[in-house]
DNA sequence: CTGAAAGCGCTTACAG
DNA sequence: CTGAAAGCGCTTACAG
């Protein structure tokens, strides 16, 4: 396929690759004239702009990476859509990267960086356990998103996410006020920085204070797809022990966790009750209706771009918490 | 943030740049010890390759792109999971671009093969119509997934889907053996290269066959997503037409809909039967387990590859229509 | 308002 | 095995 550069616009329009470049970048000191003629041409010949040397060349751009990690986390693809819409209209252009859980989000940001010369980037669930060096090598402007980074002593550094051990208290505390003790915990009890681990803890710890401590064989190490949920549920029945109440450390692991106890015949919530985690659209769609923690996503969206924002002009690197709301849904009931 | 480049990873080493360049692209020539020095300084600067200038000055890469329309469709996205883990080991780097369903696919894939030097491209979920003239301009070698494009007549446009229509004609069918006569329809009439309009195509058509024409009064237009296709379902109600069965063109908006049925008092089955179309995922985890015409996306995405290095190799386009399955689920009742 | 020229960071023949 | 030089397609001061 020939390719079409900014040289054959020029010499089609009789111009100069200079003129043509300031009517592709609306620059104002071009003739009227020139311009139509120029547009005129840039359509007919089917032209456009080669990225990588326009990037190359531009000294600054108004570009912000958006880097997501795990791609099949619905929560977070909705948060990514939310962050892109906060931004609209304030002039900054967002790249989004998708990577897979393994990933290492400073490469991929580097990357991004050196392609598209960022102003700064915001990540999406990433774990920041054990990348302290390597944040520090970044020095870009960067706001983690959902995950806690307050302890973090970097100016460039800012985070906006829910209290999630305390998330994971108040979720152990309805099931408990509801007069649950056997309460089944489904997720990862991962390293300290991840928000799912802490959500784990903040229930155990509540169970332990309230003096009805959690037994460990009620937990199901499951990842966040519906086969994994499903799959755990089942092996929490296939152990035997009596449960009558769940808290997955997601909504997708609780939807999972509902099939499999209805198909062992066991009804949500008459035998057991379920409480999820986030706050997903879907999650307002099953049957019956799941409780949940809900995460205000828009507010961290729209608190995400505007950290960044301000740190991009200078300001200091904050770390918010926000609230979370418990959602009651159709899936609790009171012993 | 100070940029290292080839320059400075050149003069640390002690090397020229084109050694680094060398060194950095693999080249077999480069004296082993000269290279372990040189990847020494390039791990210790921290030195990442910029991509821009890197393809700017690249005559050809391996790199094809995947392009996604609909960000919020779930088989669409699977789908570009499994065209990327299809083409694992092919010596491909998938490039993907998601974009919203009314963008204009064929820019997207102008920009990202000027950005990228493609060797060419997968869309997904594209609508076709009356694009025929833009496609022709974008003369690279290119495949349409789940969309039919077998009456294009260009060397250079292949395509995989299933037969849309057919599979609608398969629905009505099923519905109609069950007993059903006072069938719904959800989702959209549009053009006639759109895949969801030949599904309701072809329902409306067996129905009219069959001697049991379709009501145009129990047809609700919704598009892929939960709150319309609740919506859809909730009008359809309201409208006062009764109904034994319905037929979603994705299962998305099946989903929405039994919800919808089951708030106003309706039992999935026992009242109304409802199939969905694509056989996601999250249908096997619903309750009841949704009936649906399962396209076979694996299939789809090993195709989509095959037919894409084929004509990379300068073989012909083919057109493949592949067969589609009824999956019984746990959402139909005979009458 | 317009053009000639330098240069962004790489890769790649070409010489040696 | 290695280096000097040209050039990819743009943008942007600098002159006029």
């Amino acid at each position: 396929m020939r390719v079409v550069t900014i040289k054959d616009v020029a010499k089609a329009a009789g111009v100069s690759i200079s003129t043509v470049s300031r009517v592709l970048n609306d620059r104002r000191d071009v003739d009227a004239g020139t311009r139509a003629r120029v547009w005129a041409m840039i359509r007919q010949l089917n032209y456009v702009r080669n990225q990588s040397a326009s990037n190359l060349k531009q000294q600054s751009t108004s570009a912000i990476g958006v880097i997501l990690l795990g791609r099949r986390n619905s929560f977070l693809t909705a948060l990514a859509e939310e962050i892109m819409e906060a931004g609209r209209g304030s002039g900054f252009v967002f790249v989004m990267d998708i990577l897979d859980e393994k990933a290492n989000p400073i490469l991929a940001a580097r990357r991004l960086f050196l392609e598209r010369r960022l102003q700064g980037v915001i990540f999406l669930g990433a774990n920041l356990e054990g990348m302290d060096g390597q944040l520090a090598t970044l020095e870009l402007p960067q706001v983690y998103a959902t995950v806690q980074a307050g302890h973090l002593p970097y100016a460039h550094i800012a985070s906006v996410s829910i209290d999630n051990y305390r998330a994971g208290r108040m979720a152990a505390r309805r099931l408990m006020d509801l007069g649950h003790r056997d309460i089944a915990l489904m997720g990862y009890f991962a390293k300290a920085d991840d928000s799912t681990g802490q959500r784990l803890h903040g229930a155990v710890d509540e169970m332990r204070e309230a003096g009805h401590p959690h037994d460990p064989a009620l937990f199901a190490e499951v990842n966040f797809t519906l086969p994994s949920a499903y799959a755990g549920a089942i092996s929490l029945l296939d152990s035997g022990k009596p449960f009558t109440a769940l808290f997955a450390c997601s909504d997708i692991i609780a939807i999972g966790a509902i099939k499999a106890l209805h198909d062992r015949g066991l009804s949500v919530p008459g035998d057991v009750s379920v409480i999820g985690f986030d706050g997903l659209e879907s999650g307002r769609y099953t049957i019956p209706e799941l409780a949940t923690i809900r995460q205000p996503s828009l507010e961290i969206a729209r608190t995400a771009v505007r950290l960044l924002r301000g740190m991009i002009e200078g300001a200091p690197a904050e770390h918010v918490l926000l609230d979370c709301e418990l959602v009651e849904g159709q899936s609790l009931r009171a012993l």
